[in-house]
DNA sequence: CGTGTAAGGAATTCTGACACG
DNA sequence: CGTGTAAGGAATTCTGACACG
């Protein structure tokens, strides 16, 4: 559902510039499953800008002494409601075309 | 008038995975003033998803046999339609303003 | 649990130059 | 003119580990 926004172009380092987010703490969040990187065919990680903008949540959630574990629920959580979302939109669909027939 | 399309944040390396352009010429092409980075404070080169863009369509008219001389002249002439559409833009603006008053 | 840091190695990037055509 | 390549150095990134709390 988008192009620039999602495409995993960019390093480390350079995510690190534009979020103030250590290198250690971006590496951690990804070890505990928060943020899921691409890779470079030798290794490098690779983000997005949605990647960037996650972690600036995760950065703030953190403050507020969230702990990651929490975070990943919280993420669970909101692809539940999404995918209920779409179930009762399906639905509506279903129920709508089944009157039309 | 855009935000992810022209930040620069992604390193030489990937925008030769992106393009296939070889590294060499996307620094040739900044040395003949067709393409400008931005850089870290260490001097890494950083390009946005329009530099990307460019640098493609820099590389089909090369191929074409253009040199990189006329491309940048073509540029010169694209700024040149650009500023001449918004005078007259601006022109009836005014126009239309005097009118009113 | 979350994060800093030093360690060592591998891959990246940079510049200036030589080559060829 | 446009591009490849080897050269040497500096900066980047990676992983696994130790430290502290």
């Amino acid at each position: 559902m988008s192009s620039y926004k999602d495409k995993k172009v960019i390093t480390i380092g350079i995510v690190h510039e534009l979020t103030g987010i250590s290198e250690r703490k971006i590496r951690y969040y990804e070890q505990r499953e928060l943020i899921f990187p691409d890779r470079t065919k030798n290794g490098t990680r690779k983000y997005s800008f949605s990647d960037v903008e996650r972690l600036t949540e995760i950065a703030d959630m953190r403050e507020e002494g969230v702990q990651t574990y929490e975070i990943k629920k919280d993420m669970k959580n909101k692809k539940k409601y999404k995918d209920v979302r779409e179930d009762m939109l399906r639905g509506q669909l279903n129920a709508h075309f089944r009157m039309r027939k």
